[in-house]
DNA sequence: CATCTTATCGAACACGATGTTCGATATTTT
DNA sequence: AAAATATCGAACATCGTGTTCGATAAGATG
C-alpha cells in the first residue's frame, strides 16, 4: 500500500477519534473530519464511500486488533463446570477493552455506539460458542444466548460508564453473580 | 384543543406507524411523512420541529397510552421473597406489549429503536424502583440496577424478535430463570 | 537519476433534504 | 356572522452529500 494512502487513513481515524470525544457521530459532517485530518475532500471519498462506512471499517479494523489474538478456547483449561473458563476468558476479553480504552470509549456514548456494539456481540457469539451451545437450562436456546451475551454487552457499557474504575477481574465476578450460574 | 390539529397529529402518526413497517425511521424523509399523512409541508413543521422530534413525543405518547394505567406496586400483594410481586408486575408489562404490538414493533427494529429502549428503560425504572433499591447481592447498586432492567430490556427485545410468540407468562418465567434470583 | 504511476488537492457542481416564509383559503370557535 | 386560527403550497435560503476533473505532488520502478 502506497505510504499516501497509509499516511491519509491514518489522519482520518484520528481526526474521527480525536472528533468523538467532543460530538456524537452523527453530529459530525464530512467537513469536520477532513479539515481536522488536514485532508482534501476528495482524498477523502477516494478512501470511504461514506461517513458510516468509516465508522463502520474503523470498529472492524479496532476490533481485529484489539481481539485478533488467542481468544479462542485454550487448550487445557477447565469447562467442566463451565464457570472457571467461562470467567477467564470474560476477564481476559475486559483486559484487552482496558488497553484500548481511548478508542473504545470514544466510540461509546454517542449513538455510534451501535455499531461499536454490534461488532462486539458479533466477536462475542464467536468468541463463546462453544459455552453457549449445548448447555440446557430449560430455557430456548436463542434466547439463551441473546440474554448472556445482551447481559454482558449491558455490563461492559456499565463498567466503561463508571470509567473503567473496577479491575477486570472483578466485573466478571459481579457478572457472573447476577447471572447465578452459566 | 382545534379538531384540525387533532386530526393532523393523528394523521402523522398513523403515517409514520405505516411507513416504518417499509423503512427504518432514518431512511425517511419529512416527504414521505407528509405525502403519506396528506398534510401540507408548513403545516407538519407547525406541529414538529424536526423529524426526530416527531419520534420524541410518538413514543412519549405512546408510553402515557401504553403504561399509565395500574403499574405501581399493587396492594396486597407478596413482596416478602420479592419473587411473585415482581414476576407479576413484568407479566403485565408484557401484556401491555403486546396489546400494542403493531405500534411497538414498528417502532423497534430500525434504529429508532434507541429512542424507544430510552423511555422504556426510565418507565422500568421508575415502576421497580423499589425493588431495585434495598437488595443487597454482593454487586454495586448501580450495577444490579442496569444489569436487571439491561436484562429485561434485551428479554423483551427477544420476545418481540420471535413475533410474540410466547405467552408473557413464560417469557418472564425465562427471564427469572436466566436472571437466577431477584 | 529519469520516468511512470498513482495519490492528493481543491474548486466547482448537481442533488436532495431541511426548515422557513407568507399570502390565500378553509375550518372552527365564539 | 365575525373573529380567530389551522391548513395549504409554492417559493426560498441553507446545508451536507457525493462527484468530477485538471493540476500538482509524491512515491514506485528500472
Amino acid at each position: 500500500m502506497d505510504r499516501r494512502q497509509q499516511k491519509t487513513r491514518i489522519a482520518i481515524y484520528e481526526a474521527l477519534t480525536k472528533l468523538l470525544k467532543k460530538k456524537k457521530f452523527e453530529e459530525l459532517t464530512v467537513q469536520d473530519i477532513i479539515d481536522e485530518a488536514n485532508i482534501g475532500r476528495s482524498t477523502f471519498y477516494s478512501h470511504f464511500e461514506t461517513k458510516d462506512q468509516l465508522l463502520e471499517e474503523m470498529c472492524r479494523e479496532m476490533f481485529e486488533h484489539v481481539f485478533s489474538h488467542d481468544l479462542t478456547p485454550e487448550s487445557g483449561h477447565d469447562f467442566s463446570g463451565g464457570h472457571k473458563g467461562i470467567a477467564d476468558r470474560l476477564t481476559h476479553v475486559l483486559y484487552h477493552i482496558k488497553e484500548h480504552k481511548e478508542n473504545i470509549s470514544a466510540i461509546l456514548g454517542g449513538e455510534s455506539e451501535q455499531t461499536f456494539v454490534r461488532y462486539f456481540r458479533e466477536f462475542l457469539e464467536d468468541a463463546f460458542d462453544d459455552v453457549l451451545t449445548h448447555m440446557n437450562s430449560g430455557v430456548p436456546d436463542d434466547f439463551r444466548r441473546q440474554f448472556i451475551i445482551g447481559s454482558f454487552v449491558e455490563t461492559v457499557k456499565w463498567w466503561i460508564g463508571t470509567g473503567l474504575e473496577l479491575v477486570p477481574e472483578e466485573v466478571v465476578m459481579n457478572y457472573i453473580a447476577m447471572l447465578g450460574r452459566i
